[in-house]
DNA sequence: GATTTTGTGTCGAGTTCTCGACAGTCCACG
DNA sequence: CGTGGACTGTCGAGAACTCGACACAAAATC
């Protein structure tokens, strides 16, 4: 059991979940939630990352909060039934334990343990997303860029991330060529590698000193929050 | 009582919180929370806007949420004990109830419509700032003003809003003299009139034109989560 | 192996916003 | 009534990012 929050919890806990989840390999660029949609299903990620992207009417997407082995997929959905306010969609590979929403309400109902947890993944992702409405607001793009890499590494096994940098543009909101310009910036300083479809992760530290301190912030409250959180 | 939830709430659930709430009044610019403070009250607003912001390590603080009648300052404490994320501020003259979140935990525990209207409004409050987060990587300030205009105007009971332009560039995270300029145009297409530290709205219907769409799915969001919002 | 599709590199004009500076003006307070 | 402090107007250089265009390269498909 690699989920943080399910790898938390006090067996007796576990038991009123465990039974019902099922395992599932979630491939890249899944589509799992779109607004309107009811939460009927909660993923909790072993590994990769699940992005939330709030949609534009003109049909940009961008990112608003980011899912890992930390938290899971529509918890909100445990406290009562409700619809998606955003794209959810499967960033990295992922491998996952899922559960119905409505047999995890039923965990939540009896016991304290679980609502506590669930309650307090809520919060670190409030904070995750006011966070970056100030980083959207006054980070430079290089910043957020880099902010964006660490927290996605922070949450798979390899140094390398699959992604396009017109996929990455969308993310951050911003143009493809941007994106380029960046990217290029930071190969030629060693901090990565990339090519086609494909960023290495060579030098962390210097992502860090490069990222906004949001990156810090965020990661801080959900160790605060998650104590299980290993990162 | 014209904070929409609390007049929502049926009279056997009104009674556990009724008795033990206070009436305040706030001014502008009143501190109510620094983020790590413990949340150890709620404030109901009657009328008036609260502001969340999220703070940087530079000083800098942006807006990422805003509460008036139709919402809470706090309610998460309501569930659990924790810690302000973010700096709440009085934003123009509130007339509140209060009550301690000790108190409002234990209504909590006793009544499911509470505990439904407090989800309800965590999740409204979520879907807020991720709308936020697309808003400030996407949009204009001239397109974000007019939204913050208009999402202000919705919860005072006047056409006249009293900040400086100065402050209002810290709400959207720009340079003051950007404000200038915009508040300018603005005035010269006659949909505002502005003096030292006045805004008065004298066209919304151009606002609503100028804003972008966030304004509207925050709105329509706020409506279908808590019915008793009256805008 | 040839062809199509998809992703990246680059260029340049144009816009938006920053950042610092300074002058002018209103208001509160002594 | 006068003064100091706070708010607004304006300017200009420069940075960051947009937007469209096109060439090239790698991968996928046939």
């Amino acid at each position: 059991m690699q989920n943080r929050l399910l790898a938390a919890l006090p067996p007796a806990d576990y038991g009123l979940v465990g039974p019902y989840l099922t395992h599932i390999d979630l491939e890249r660029g899944r589509l799992l939630y779109d607004p309107g949609d009811p939460i009927d299903t909660v993923y909790f990620p072993h590994d990769g990352v699940i992005s939330l992207m709030t949609l534009m009417a003109n049909g940009a997407a961008i990112e608003s909060a980011t899912i890992g082995r930390e938290g899971a997929l529509g918890l909100m959905a445990a406290v009562s039934a409700r619809p998606s306010l955003s794209r959810a969609i499967v960033q990295t590979p992922c491998r996952a334990a899922r559960i119905s929403a409505a047999q995890l309400h039923e965990a939540w109902e009896k016991s304290p343990a679980i609502r506590q947890f669930i309650d307090n993944h809520n919060e670190a992702l409030f904070g995750h997303a006011i966070q970056s409405v100030a980083c959207n607001a006054l980070h430079s793009v290089e910043a957020r860029f880099c902010r964006w890499l660490l927290t996605c590494h922070d949450r798979i096994s390899t140094n390398t991330v699959a992604l396009t940098q017109e996929f990455l543009a969308d993310m951050l909101g911003v143009q493809r060529t941007t994106v380029t310009a960046v990217a290029r910036t930071l190969q030629e300083r060693g901090h990565i590698r990339y090519r086609r479809g494909i960023v290495d992760i060579i030098d962390r530290a210097g992502l860090e000193a490069m990222s906004c301190e949001c990156y810090g912030v965020v990661r801080r409250t959900y160790r605060r929050l998650l104590p299980a959180t290993d990162f």
